[in-house]
DNA sequence: TTATAATTCTATAGATATATAGAATTCAGG
DNA sequence: CCTGAATTCTATATATCTATAGAATTATAA
């Protein structure tokens, strides 16, 4: 049977939980290797009554990728807004990036990998929430040149990239390791994308 | 039938095409997405005789996953030997990483997102070469520090990891233009990571 | 307690996948 | 052209998965 309240704080309560399972074991067997029997045993039910708070396989994949990705954007609005200078938002950025990962790895871990899987008009949300983001962080960087506080020969575009796969891949030493201190590892991220490697400007510790 | 001559050139030359046609699979619809039947039509032979070259499914995503690093983890090995100065020796691992997402853009996607489904004896021998450039890395970076051409400050293991993950997430760009100067992009890359986005040591450019 | 609504269960239709066995076909060398 | 080997095909046993329908159960509230 279809529900027919989906208000309720019970029946809310319960699809969050069904978001977390499914978030859980598709990031540990991929979308296509995850059953739906397999939810079902994690929330706890049997394989046919997930239907009830899902009307398919691929809505629960488009549901735990849009719960990964809503706090972690709307993070980024605050930050675009913001006025601190180029350094501090940089800060920022890479710390909502990498806490992230600590709150909804999995959530996260799915959305990288297995959101391609997901038909194109569901695809469609995700892909306005991410475009957002990148967009958002082009600009930050853009607005850090008018400030000073970056060369005027870095190329936006492919920075915020960089620094969203650099953000990506330290997600796997978070994930691994559960008691990395994710905030100095921010700092050291900020640094090294701030200053590079190089000696030349060698701030003192 | 299983094979009993696999040296002959012929089946050498007719297994590499169905190696290809399964990171072509695999890269697009994902390990479990995919079906054998995919993989077959892509190289225009039946399901079933797609098991004349590979004995398993999986046995198939672990060749596609070797042939993928091998060639990657091999010029690693020159570049780590090499005693260029650190800022040649990074270029060439970003050139490299970056330029195997040209040649074998899909063998490298499955082997970063379909790996973790092999497995644990077949993950073995991936694992053992993934280390092994990790490795690497970090012995050029340490060299680096000896070197003088790098901070004593930086952590060559996160430094490591987060060249990694940057090159992966240029790699996107690389696959989603393929009119794109791989080059100059490693050479970008380069410079990100040796001055960082900040203006203090902006070289001529 | 009883009636009503919400939630979960059982059972299954229908689709699809992997791997195997043996037949059919193609190829290469004499 | 003939023969044996190499390669591909057909057919299938076996298993599994999604989604649905309706029964059974549990919670709610009068």
């Amino acid at each position: 049977m279809k529900p027919s309240n989906t208000d309720s704080p019970k029946y809310q309560q319960q699809k969050q939980a069904a978001i977390r399972a499914a978030a859980s074991v598709f990031s540990e067997k991929g979308f296509h290797g995850a059953s739906t029997g397999d939810i079902a045993a994690r929330l706890g039910i049997k394989q046919g009554s997930l239907y009830y708070y899902f009307d398919s396989k691929e809505e629960a994949l488009e549901e735990v990728c849009l719960y990964g990705l809503q706090q972690y954007v709307e993070n980024m609005d605050v930050i675009a807004a913001s006025e601190d200078p180029f350094a501090y938002r940089l800060l920022a950025v890479v710390s909502n990036h990498l806490g992230s990962y600590r709150e909804k790895a999995e959530a996260l871990k799915v959305h990288n990998d297995e959101r391609l899987y997901l038909p194109r008009e569901r695809r469609r949300r995700l892909k306005a929430l991410g475009s957002r983001y990148r967009a958002q962080l082009e600009d930050i960087i853009e607005h850090g040149k008018t400030e000073g506080a970056v060369r005027d020969s870095v190329d936006s575009h492919f920075t915020a990239q960089s620094v969203i796969g650099m953000c990506n891949g330290l997600g796997e030493l978070i994930v691994r390791d559960p008691d990395l201190d994710v905030f100095a590892l921010a700092r050291k991220t900020t640094d090294l994308l701030l200053h590079g490697t190089g000696p030349e400007s060698a701030q003192g510790e």
